[in-house]
DNA sequence: ATGACGATTATGTATATACATATTGAAACG
DNA sequence: CGTTTCAATATGTATATACATAATCGTCAT
């Protein structure tokens, strides 16, 4: 009854990629059906010719992804599927821009330094008063406006920005790579355009537009809060989901 | 200048999860900029007092986290933010309904078995003609419509679902703990109603809606396409990212 | 029957060791 | 001076081993 041997579909070298990938294969396919107990690690020691440290190393990454789930005693068994998370892919707007093969352009609308008032606080998540810079810009694809940007920075968190006059370049770009590394929230919907955004986006007031938020947080300290405003017809957000494989 | 011994924050318990804990506080504090080399396994191992294999186990994870990058013969990094990609928790309508303390309820509008035709194969992202299922659905939450569903189900691959009357239980239940394990993709985008649309969710036409649609497929095989459409008002997707920490 | 208890078992974590591999830096050479 | 070669080094992978821990099963006493 030995297996493999000759490799199926040699993912990465490694043993215990190999062993990783045949079995989140097996689950995958359905051929182990959700509950189906997979061989204990002495059983897949004897069947790949390996040592149980290289299949635990396999077993256990594959309990950390999710697939499977590890119980003492028992043994290992396939988990079924339940957390529908999805990865979403978040470009930077000029990315998005240049994607569809047209010239991108940031202009400045508004540009505001002022003290944190009760609604700013709320967003950012700020419990003391402090200032904040407002900053309203559009981007634009080719001649045509694709998403208006407004945006909320706590200058507590990143002063320098306060020295800044972000007119042609984003507020965005500028802070990754001042801050280290972040974390983030974001809210997505669809709501009418009222008249400013109408303007600014030359649509229709009423118009549909898609709206992302997002509010980032750095070593714990709120660091930003930014609005997209997107024309219905201008964006698409999308979004992937597979089960493992790092 | 031995650190740690006392624990700073135990988070999990093992050692190796101590090391990573603490080297990724260390990064996403911003204490260890992106560049800044990692101290060596060897020097590690003698911080922590304990075997390479302890603290390889530890940056091994942190490399496929993608907080750091590790380089033979030179050591390990701290990698720069780059990929935005966050988390996207799509629930179960019914979870998001009875969330908000409301009754949750389905209703089916229309089921209909068909041969596809050009339209159905594109959205399933199928080459062949076969048979599909075609349902339009309403989710209420209380009174009020919250979502109107339109689904395609390729019967080649689920053939069971012929047989199925969805009346008051959506297909996407039904399908979960039918098919295995899938992938999906979404595509998140905002729209006017039409009349239709505005019709069956009681709102006015042209009024924003937000559509998530899904594709879905199990073992390489298409398995449905669905079409969520939300009015503005009743829903907002919620994405966080984090950088690691499984 | 039922409950307590100990043996068994599979996983969880850690160790010391070994060799492979990629890359760097320096020495040897033309 | 430029190039080749080689040794040193840090990571990558695998091994055999050890003990801890949790859950289950059978046994035994009540």
């Amino acid at each position: 009854m030995s297996t493999v041997e000759t490799a199926d579909a040699d993912s990465g070298g490694s043993l215990h990629q190999r062993i990783l990938s045949d079995i989140s294969e097996k689950i995958l396919s359905g051929a182990w059906a959700p509950g189906h107990r997979i061989p204990f690690e002495h059983e897949l020691t004897t069947e790949y010719n390996c040592s149980r440290m290289t299949v635990n190393k396999a077993l256990s990454q594959l309990a950390k992804a999710g697939l499977i789930e590890r119980r003492r005693r028992s043994g290992s068994f396939v988990r079924r599927p339940q957390s529908q998370a999805a990865v979403l892919e978040l470009h930077d707007i000029r990315i998005e821009v240049e994607a569809l093969g047209l010239l991108y352009r940031y202009e400045r609308l508004e540009q505001l330094k002022r003290r944190s008032n009760a609604e700013d606080r709320a967003l950012l998540g700020l419990s003391a008063a402090g200032s904040v810079l407002w900053i309203e810009g559009l981007h634009f694809a080719g001649e045509r406006p694709f998403a208006l940007e407004q945006r909320l920075i706590n200058l507590s968190a990143v002063p320098e920005a306060g020295n800044e006059e972000f007119l042609e370049i984003a507020a965005g770009p500028w802070l990754i790579g001042r801050v280290p590394w972040s974390e983030a929230e974001h809210r997505i919907r669809a709501m009418a355009a009222d008249e400013a955004i109408a303007d600014a986006l030359d649509i229709d007031p009423g118009a549909p537009c898609l709206v992302v938020e997002r509010r980032t947080w750095s070593a714990e300290h709120p660091v930003t809060h930014v609005r997209f405003i997107y024309p219905a017809e201008s964006h698409t957000l999308v979004a992937r989901f597979t089960p493992s494989q790092g």
